[in-house]
DNA sequence: CCATCTTTGTGCACGCGTTCACAAAGACAT
DNA sequence: ATGTCTTTGTGAACGCGTGCACAAAGATGG
């Protein structure tokens, strides 16, 4: 969803395809669970309704991965959570850094979830020299200068970036190139990176437009008026300009640092 | 991406395909960006770019909402940001409920991006009596009993569930007893609402969890090994047992409370 | 050892979403 | 008025993802 290429554009990677592999963590949050009941077979039926799927789906799914399961019985639970881990990469530690350690960022900085699944906290960085040193969920924060040395000297290669939408891509573009691949952006802006890196975008601002749209539509069908209420009609297309302003082909790409809102509230 | 059929089956609401939908805040934000620097027009090229899509791609989604550009001129920028404002209903005002006053609930309510876009914090609400009263935000933090009547005389239609995962589940039936019919979920469950009721994930863990996977995928196919390294292979399929534990039909459905890891770190 | 029953794994069809490529539409210059 | 040039709007092809429905596999019981 970023700019510049943001997944190869339907990276079957190995054979994998994106959508199941976007589902994998949801089985894998099913199994654990079961796993600590100590249930030890579950069926496709069961699994998927845990997971909130169908369990056609959750089979071909699975049936990307290999063969698992045992027909007339069902899936070992102890074994898949091995096999998903692994296939997703979560047997290995994974380094990540938080730039931004705003509300959102120290939220992030105390969310359980990332210890639990291979992925640590190496650093948390923020461009206010003031919080330099000050601890947040019991690690310290480093000031942005540090950037790069943290990165190298950990071997991180995920990166999250929690910073207003101003800085987002600035961070960015320094966070690849010390050598971060993956980035998990919380700004919202269109982050442009060069191909090979990856970008995942969770943007709030989104998610509340689309569910107002939803929201509008539902209302609407059932109150009165199928089409727009009575009230005035907008302002319509109105008379062509020119547009001779602006640089035709010279700054464009990436847009002023006052791009939107003011991010998630960083500091 | 719930249980209880999210959004209905690929709804093309009123023609509009969810994918265009998704899109359109997209759109929205770098319109304003342009709009706020008076910029009058723009191509389909120009406003793709800004936005990370295929020109094309953004052409046919505008033409989902009727014929709003000239030829050869492009899009008259104003037009434009009211017609999708007024597509995604963000010409109204939509007060939302924040439930599970946590560090993440905390940071949301301080988003701005709320009050930017037509939605409104209505109200926090919050399980720990200890925070009852509480300013967060500039907004007193009020306690769970208070929920129903809130979300009743504020007319409110969209929550946002920051809670652990245990109380999630719990908290989403109140919500929509009370007559909510929008749900932003944070919380690492999997939410079943009755038909009717659209329900939005934001998950951190998920989202790392498939960057992890990439990131393994990109490690492993310039490193040495094509296949799964040298080390120790992983457990066996494992003797088959049987599997008489658990209700065969009673409690499935929603699992334990103790479901996986604490939410997001609320309070 | 055979019959029955459960549950997986998948071939197939269908629909949505994306992309290409181009004709139609309009602006602009002469 | 006419020609040229730009940019939209969309018809059509293609590929991915989903869901159905069933054959194959294996467990279980007699």
């Amino acid at each position: 969803m970023a700019t510049g290429r943001t997944h190869r554009p339907a990276t079957r990677s190995r054979g994998i395809p994106e959508a199941t592999v976007a589902r994998l963590p949801l089985y894998l949050r099913a199994l654990t669970a079961l796993s600590e009941r100590s249930v030890p077979t579950v069926s496709s039926e069961e699994l998927a309704t845990a997971a909130g799927v169908n369990s056609a789906k959750l089979r071909k799914d699975f049936s990307y991965l290999g063969s698992y399961g045992t027909r007339g019985v069902g899936y070992d639970v102890e074994y898949l959570v091995y096999q998903i881990s692994r296939e997703l990469g979560l047997t290995q530690d994974w380094p990540v850094v938080i730039v931004g350690i705003g509300n959102l960022g120290a939220a992030l900085a105390n969310y359980g979830g990332f210890a639990s699944r291979g992925f640590r906290v190496a650093a948390l960085i923020d461009a206010d020299p003031a919080m330099a040193g000050k601890p947040v969920a019991g690690i310290p924060v480093q000031h942005t200068d540090e950037l790069e040395k943290i990165i190298t000297d950990n071997g991180v290669s995920i990166g999250v970036i929690a910073t207003p939408a101003g800085a987002a891509q600035q961070v960015c573009d320094r966070l690849v190139a010390a050598g971060i691949t993956s980035i998990l952006n919380f700004a919202p802006t269109v982050l442009s990176v060069p191909d090979g890196v990856d970008v995942r975008k969770v943007d709030l601002s989104i998610e509340l437009q689309i569910l107002a749209f939803h929201e509008q539509r539902k209302a609407g069908e059932e109150g009165s008026a199928p089409e727009e209420a009575a009230g005035a009609v907008p302002p319509p297309p109105a008379a062509p300009h020119r547009a001779p302003s602006g640089a035709p082909g010279a700054d464009s790409g990436r847009q002023g640092p006052d791009g939107d809102v003011p991010a998630v509230m960083p500091a």
